[in-house]
DNA sequence: CATGAATGAGACTTCATTCAT
DNA sequence: TATGAATGAAGTCTCATTCAT
């Protein structure tokens, strides 16, 4: 699915294991908060002892870090492949609140991690890339929206950096009530949120 | 409703020191998360040692307790009002999209907390009412987004449910990045929010 | 006794309870060497439990660190008033003889644990000043050593790296087995030392 | 004695590999320190993983058991043969001194090994015997050095108990710092440090 | 009211050891 | 013989909390 499929020979070189729990992690992580979770939430999930996670991986804070960059290299591969396709700003915003819903969608749980804890997390050095993402981040939407302001297919009247807040926030908080597999599809969801932020709720427009 | 409790001391009560050092706490808890919030870092930036807290509060839950209580006590006033007033289903998100903003511009440190914990925090027995809160609180929007489609002010061809979650989400997330004073009172961010969400940001519609 | 001694007013500062913390650390890394000694053992030792130790210290390696600092700042006080006092080399080599039983007496853990951890410590970015201090520690002996040979004092035929090793090994090993107040003082200790070391054991010479 | 012990396993015993493996174990025992050498490091050093050493060894206390008895063992093959060879109490230290730094030339590391640790084993049940070879070793010294007292070659001056210690240490330190087929042979050291124990490092005398 | 010192529970992590393959 | 994965005990450290002064 993913770029980092591998070979499945015989005597299983076992990275599958890795993701495994790194699942397992994402949605503890998730569900009660990176400090709130202990190690040995992680691996009661995971059905086995603390000490045995470190046979895989570092620390703690390793596994969050390995969580949030697998997402992050999704996340990107999906916005550039849009980015570089020469839409317009209308074009390019459809495309990347789908695109953003389709990674909520197979990231749910680092999604959900990424909202809460992003923020201080960028305080530590071993997460100042949280910041160089979130800047490409800020690029790539409000340059989309200026670029639909000066087209003239968005509204003027408004202030681009609170238009840009309200899109982001709105399609990314999704992440934490989202339930893949409930009866919406990422592409549905995105569908009516595109409708709701471009036209609006209100009968008329 | 335990926001009034007092400690079970001999002497005075002393009011404004006890609130005074609840918004450094909630500032505190805003910016690191209450969990990786240590007691000693709310003494520090109160200028005092970490023991002394233990003067004014029984703990470091009950510190959090009352200032989540404080906030939603006074965001129920505003409410309550709203919603007693009898306006139309627009009129009323209007009012209490602009009540919202306003809380947020009271108590956005407290507002930040609730979003990043309140979910967990409602599997605690002593942190129960955040669920019956947030009960009544959808009852109050979905309510009116119902009232308003039936009305045919509303549009009646998008999902309800993910159209509470979208004007919900999209007032709240902004104690994320708000901060009082800086350019946009919040009954503007109240107006240009109401805006988008309405109408959309897309020209023409 | 040494330079850190403070007053004892009211209210106590208590910088003694760090000294009298660390004595007992040194006591026991000494006796059990620094990585078979438990943070619990130290506590036992001082009669409280293992995190109390936290309030006063950042962490087992800082208790080290002060316990070898502490004692290397006041050898290099008195080295440095024997080597500034302007005598011959065989009254150099005397006097710092003499000095270095008087520093075994007074530190005799710490030179003991320096005894044992000292090298592989090195390795460790905190405890690279062991290194400048072990370089000062060459250079003033083996000085001492060459202008003794030229002088015709100290015999040419020996290889005075060996010697100059030789000398130094003999002196600082006693630490392993010194008691204070056991019969012998250390100016006593350092006569017979330089004796040997001088003359050899050997009757005629 | 234990040093022979095989593993309870089915197949073929196999005794140059244990060698080989017990000679990278003490090589880095005697860098790090016994209870610094984590088994995985002395895998690493030896290729394999962790859990392959079991395969050869009981446990990494047998490892250092058999290190240091083996290295005991052949000490005391040549300490007993020069101790029966009948000769004056000046030829049997000088050719105690030379034993030794063979013995330094042949088991360096396990003799920086004992240094360092055989204190705080012999604590240990396991590690008795050392305390034994201890207690043999003193008793050879000590009396030859006062059979030398006695017969008018040695000082009669000095402490001797002060004296078994200074050439006791004397020798055994440099084990610490000796490099095989570093420009000095074991021999030319002997000669060395026998010279300067017996005569002195003063001119004259 | 506040401090200084301590407690005790529990967190993250390390590591010798085991065992099926 | 060796590997990969896991166990379980123990170690260092953190932190909310208490309490005498």
């Amino acid at each position: 699915m993913s770029a980092t499929k591998k070979k499945n020979q015989v005597t299983a070189p076992a990275p599958e294991r890795r993701r495994e729990l790194l699942d397992t992690a994402a949605e503890v992580f998730a569900a009660q908060g990176y400090n709130a979770t202990t190690v040995r939430k992680i691996a009661d999930a995971a059905g086995m002892l603390a000490g045995s996670l470190y046979y895989h991986f570092d620390s703690k804070e390793s596994m969050l870090d390995e969580i949030l960059s697998t997402f992050l290299t999704e996340l990107w591969e999906g916005y550039d492949a849009v980015l570089a396709a020469g839409l317009g700003p209308r074009e390019t915003i459809e495309a990347l609140v789908t695109e953003s819903f389709r990674e909520i969608d197979r990231h749910r749980a680092a999604v959900a991690i990424y909202q809460k804890e992003s923020r201080h997390l960028m305080d530590l050095p071993r997460f100042h890339h949280l910041a160089d993402s979130q800047r490409r981040f800020e690029k790539a939407w409000l340059g989309t929206l200026e670029r639909g302001v000066a087209d003239g297919v968005f509204r003027g009247d408004l202030d681009v950096r609170l238009t840009y807040r309200f899109v982001r926030d709105t399609v990314w908080v999704a992440a934490s009530w989202y339930r893949p597999g409930g009866g919406h599809s990422p592409e549905e969801i995105a569908r009516q949120y595109l409708s709701m932020v471009l036209d609006g709720i209100a009968v008329d427009g």
